[in-house]
Order: structure tokens, then sequence, then C-alpha cells
DNA sequence: GGAGCCCGCCTTTTT
DNA sequence: GGCGGGCTCC
């Protein structure tokens, strides 16, 4: 009798609160798995929650089982919503959800801020004035688009220095991005630039028009679009709450402020949102994250329920011991010290080198050593501030037939060979995206910038007239022979029912020609083009190949995507930035160096310093077990040949019984 | 007038 | 190794 009591009680509260159940039989025994913090997270299901998760306390899983626990109070998984900060975190922990339950864990909707707006605005591109094939520029692809109106206002030709197209995009997106006025960006952090104030301006708005005209968005306009459509329009809005009730995202630190206001658009009146993040973990404001972000949450929501997590399970307390101090000098944060229930273990260990090639040496005989003793490749990782300060060991690495894969620095998808064939499906794409045209007719011989405008501006006014295609187009116009060349192959490559790959291998022998003859090194590239052919095999849809690489490119560097050696066993080489959220148990912080680290450029203001130090303790904080941390003496720079360095300002005055001291010299 | 080549300058981090 | 400025040649 009591059953038939609570069936019905339940189905009625479905149909009218649509409350998640609560009388569940959980299969997991969350209380038990999790620690009081973790679980408390856990359970609090509905309303404001901000979770401040250190450095290795589980904050992964935390989400991974708040998902679970959700989808076994019968919440629509599609309904759920994990925003994090790279696609492959957010499938990551869908997988682990799943694991624990079943399959539905799969199906809930998760993704960076990016790839959420983009799915959605392809389906409303009609209420913001886009066509829904409109396509993504990258932010190469952006500075291009603005240095070409830089150009056509003449203000390439200035006496005085004007920015350029870099720093034009940086101040337009962190207006953006902060909210805030390009005054405020300008007089913040380019003062000498604030004559130009009008002119800047003049540059974005014309850059607006021409994405609008061209069905271009670039990546803030992809977030700066869905803010204003759930701003703006009643139904769009409606449409999100009824499908999305539960918000979380991860790493909120490094939001900033226009995806804050939209996390809490998309919370609407229910306000069921969890932001998960460590304020000593900030490192991306040169994206316009502010770390205050998390500081000012509470802010947003007086309601909010907030939880630290502080055990840490991830190191050794002598690891743990070290990264507080790293971070005990910061001025604003929330107050924290993380422990551990782990072992002391070894102290981490600081080298000086006498130069860059014996601290190569020195972590080549490291690693070895480590694999010697049964460590396997896979659990190390070599880290830096910038890409390049990894060449030196890169090479020590194929000496001793180490196999390594880097992330970070520059990547494939950039070099210019990849972005000339990305272009060609662009245009296929979408024939009125100007920017691609403008890249392809001048790799045309006898085509420069000013016959590629001409050209680009006759197939602008026959795409709006509507009237454009490859064939008419070569068969009315007096094109010179390259160019009749470029629109036969576009023509043939056009046919509707063409996979990417196909229409790949049809652009491909075109394109070969050019390259022989443009570059000496052509074999590398063509290889190149060849893995860029493999990928494109995983698509059907020419849309979805192209989002997928503005939104979600191939993260592994030029080198080693190439290297047909994907060998099982290798060690990791990446960017501190690249390397968030993971760990490995044994870890190697190379040029930690002043001028490196703290980068000369990025140490311009008090925030900036703090953030590089922030950024060091990100770097230390990866490792379990073993942390080394080196730097070079001497070291070769271009301007003013040997120079003598010295090491960073951030381990120069931690205490010395933290750590241990070691010097490499040359036999 | 415009294409194309050479040289010197700078190079952080990423969706 | 890329980018922009400047120069030469068609």
């Amino acid at each position: 009798m009591a059953k038939k009591y609570i069936l019905k009680r339940v189905s009625l509260e479905d149909k009218v609160t649509e409350k998640p159940r609560t009388d569940v039989n959980f299969k997991i025994d969350y209380k038990n798995i999790l620690n009081p913090a973790q679980y408390e997270a856990v359970i609090t299901t509905e309303g404001p929650v901000l979770v401040i998760a250190g450095a290795g306390t589980g904050k992964t899983q935390t989400l991974v089982y708040r998902v679970a626990r959700l989808v076994e109070m019968g919440v629509n998984p599609q309904s759920i919503l994990l925003l994090t900060f790279t696609r492959k975190a957010a499938q990551e922990m869908l997988r682990r959800a799943a694991m624990l339950i079943d399959s539905r864990c799969e199906k809930v909707s998760g993704g960076t801020f990016h790839s959420f707006a983009n799915l959605i605005l392809r389906k409303f591109a009609h209420k913001i004035g886009y066509p829904s094939n409109f396509t993504i520029l990258d932010q190469s692809d952006a500075e291009d688009v603005i240095n070409l109106i830089r150009t056509n206002l003449g203000f390439d030709k200035q006496k005085k220095r004007f920015p350029k197209k870099q720093t034009l995009y940086d101040i337009i997106s962190l207006s953006i991005n902060k909210q805030c006025s390009i005054e405020e960006v300008v007089a913040l952090q380019y003062p000498q630039f604030l004559d130009f104030i009008d002119d800047i301006k003049l540059v974005k708005s014309e850059y607006d028009k021409f994405k609008k005209k061209n069905a271009l968005l670039d990546y803030d306009d992809l977030l700066l679009k869905l803010k204003e459509l759930l701003e703006k329009d009643e139904e769009f809005r409606k449409y999100i709450h009824r499908n999305y009730k539960y918000i979380m995202v991860d790493e909120y630190q490094d939001t900033n402020k226009l995806q804050a206001q939209i996390v809490k658009l998309l919370g609407g009146t229910a306000r069921n949102i969890m932001v998960v993040g460590d304020d000593s973990q900030s490192i991306y404001s040169f994206r316009g994250a502010n770390f205050k972000n998390i500081m000012d949450f509470p802010k947003d929501f007086p309601d909010a329920k907030i939880i630290t997590i502080e055990e840490n399970y991830r190191s050794t307390q002598a690891i743990l011991n070290f990264t507080n101090q790293i971070i005990q000098f910061m001025r604003e944060k929330y107050p924290k010290v993380l422990y551990t229930k782990n072992e002391f273990g070894e102290l981490p260990q600081i080298i000086a080198a006498e130069n860059t090639t014996l601290e190569s040496k020195f972590v080549v005989d490291k690693i070895l050593d480590l694999r010697e003793e049964g460590i396997p490749l896979q659990d190390m990782a070599v880290l830096f501030r910038s890409g390049y300060i990894s060449y030196d060991l890169e090479i020590e690495l194929n000496k001793a037939g180490i196999p390594y894969r880097k992330f970070g620095g520059i990547k494939f998808i950039e070099t210019a060979h990849i972005k000339d064939m990305i272009s060609f499906l662009r245009i296929l794409n979408n024939p009125i995206d100007k920017i691609s045209w403008f890249r392809v007719l001048q790799l045309q011989s006898g085509v420069g910038p000013k016959k590629a405008r001409m050209l680009t501006d006759e197939i602008e006014e026959d795409v709006t007239k509507g009237v454009f295609n490859f064939k008419n187009f070569l068969n009315t116009k007096n094109l010179p022979e390259s160019v009749y060349n470029l629109f036969k192959v576009l023509d043939e490559a056009n046919g509707k029912s063409l996979s990417p790959a196909e229409r790949i291998n049809i652009i491909l022998p075109f394109y070969e020609k050019i390259l022989r003859e443009k570059y000496d090194d052509f074999q590398k590239r063509l290889k190149d083009l060849e893995i860029f052919l493999a990928i494109s095999e995983r698509y059907n849809s020419l849309n979805s190949f192209l989002d997928d690489l503005a939104l979600e490119p191939p993260t592994q560097s030029v080198y080693d995507i190439e290297s047909p050696g994907s060998e099982d066993e290798f060690l990791t080489l990446s960017t501190i930035h690249s390397a968030k959220g993971l760990e490995w148990h044994s870890v190697f912080v190379i040029g930690v160096v002043e001028g490196f680290f703290p980068n000369t450029r990025a140490s311009e203001t008090f925030e900036d310093l703090e953030e590089e130090r922030r950024l060091l303790y990100v770097a230390c904080t990866r490792a379990k077990r073993n942390l080394f941390i080196s730097y070079p003496l001497v070291m070769f720079s271009r301007i003013d040949g040997v120079t003598y360095s010295k090491k960073s300002r951030f381990i120069a005055p931690i205490d010395p019984q933290y750590y241990e001291e070691w010097i490499i010299n040359e036999e």
C-alpha cells in the first residue's frame, strides 16, 4: 500500500514541478566513496553552488559523481550542461560517469563555451541574421580580416605607428570578453595608442560589418551572440531553459566576464548552477579571464552555497609544502592550505645547469633513470612556460631515442599549407567567405592583393545577387590562366555528395603544384597534408569538419603529429597552459629562469606577475611524486651574446628546507 | 600600378 | 619561421 502511495506521489511531482526524484535507491554509495566536502557538493543539486577545489583535490571526481547522481535521480541527461575548458575534458568526465552507472551519462550535454554556443547558434542562426552555414574564424583568420580592413582604411600608410593586426584583435577581443569599452582596454593595456581610439573603433565597426556581410563569426562572436539572444529573445530564452536545467562549469577561475554573464543567463530563474574552480590556478587573463570572477560569484548569487575542498589526493606532502610556499605571497585569494594523507615523499629538486644543453641532458638522464626504476614514460612530463623553451631538449630526446609528444606551442593547424587547404574547403562550404577567397586567390601566380580584391568584389556581387556558381564565373569572366584553373578545380570539388576527404583529394594535385613552387621543404608539407586528409576521413559533413578544426583543433604540435611512430609509450612535453588539469608521477619544469619565467613580456604589472606565479604553481602541482625544477646558469641571447641568468624570483625566496639544490657541470 | 622578392625584426600562453 | 617594410622589375 505504501508502495502505491509513493508511486503516485512521484508521478504527480514529476508532472507538476518536474523536480528530480529524491526517493531513489542510489546504486552508488556516494557518502562513503567521497569525502565530506565532495559529498556535500554532489548532493547539493538545487540552487547556486560555488566549489573551491584546490589542485589535486578530486575536482573532476566531484563533477563526475554529481552528473551520475543527477542521472540517477531521473534528470534527463541532455538537460544537464557541463561546460569545460576543452571538449576532451568533457568527454572524459562523461565517460567516467557512464562507467559509474550507465551510458545515459554519455548523453549529457558537454563541451566548451564556444562549442556549446556554436551548436545553439547553428540552430538559431536566423535570429542573429546569419545563415546556418556561417564560417567560424579562428584567431589568425580574424587577424587577417582585421589586417584587410586596416589596409583598406589606409592605416598601414600612417606616419605614426598604428597598432598591428594582432594588437587590434587583442584590443577588440579583450573589450568583448571583459565587457568593457575599447577606451578602457587601450588606456589600461596599450596607453601608447590612446591617440588612435577613434580609428580603432572604426576598425572594429568595419570588422563587424565585414563579418556580417560574409557570414563569418569569430570566437568572441559565438559567445556574444549567445549572450545577446539570451538577453533579448524571449522565445530563445524559453527554449534554452526548457532544454538545459542543470548547469555545471569547470575551471571557473579561467572564465571571463562575458562567460560569467552567460552562465548567469543560462541558469535562468531555477539558478541550478554549480561552478568549480581554484582561484590560485587562474592563468588565462590574456584571454580576458579574471580570477575575481570566482570571487564575485557569491555577489551575483548571495544565497550561493560555498564549499571548499582542501584534501589533496595527488601529491606528496613534500611537494605540497613546496607549492604552498609558491602561492603564500599571493595578495588576493580564497584562503586554503592543501594537505594530504599521502606519504611525505622526496623533497622537490632545484637544479642549476651550467647551460641549456646540460639542462636538457640532465632531464634526459633523469628520465632514463626513472624509466629504469620502472616508471613508464607515460607517467612523466616536461613542462615549460613557452613552446620554444623545449627546442633544445627535443634535440636531446631525439638523440636518446625517447619518444615524446608535444602539446601547445605552434600547432599543426596553424601552418601556412594547412591553412591554405582549409581555405579551399571553406570556400566550398560558404562561397561568400571573402577572407578564404583572398587567401586562395593570392596563391595564384600573377595575383596579389589588388587583383584578389577585384576578384572577390566580383564574386561577392554574384553571390549577393544569388547567381554565383564556379562554372558560370569561369565561363563568363576573362580570368588569368591560373585563376581559371583554380575555378575549374573548385567547381569539380563542389559536387554536393562529396565527402570532405574526396574534396581534398580533388584539390590536392592542384595545390601541390603551388606548394612545389613556393617552398623548398614542400615534401614535409605534403606529408602534413596527407595527415590532414587522414583526419578528414573521419567526417561526412564538411561543415562539421570545419567546425571542429576551428573549435577543437588537433592539439599536438607540428613536429610529432607528423612522426609516424605513434608509439604507445611516450613522454609528454607541454606548455603549462596545455597541461591544465593533468597529472604525472614525475614532472620536470624547465627554463625556470628570470626573463623567461616570469616572461619579461608578461611582467609589466603586478597582476601580470601574480599570474606568472600562479602559472608556476599550476606546473608544480601537476606532480604526484617527483618534482624537478631546472634552469640554466648561462644562456645564449641573440641580443647580447652570452648572458648569465638568475633563477626565477618565484623560487629564489623559498626556504631551502623545502627543497634540495643541485648544480650540473660539464665533467 | 602592382606583383614578388629580400632583409631585418620579433617570437607567451589558447578557445 | 613568420611578418612587414621597402625595393626592383614587369
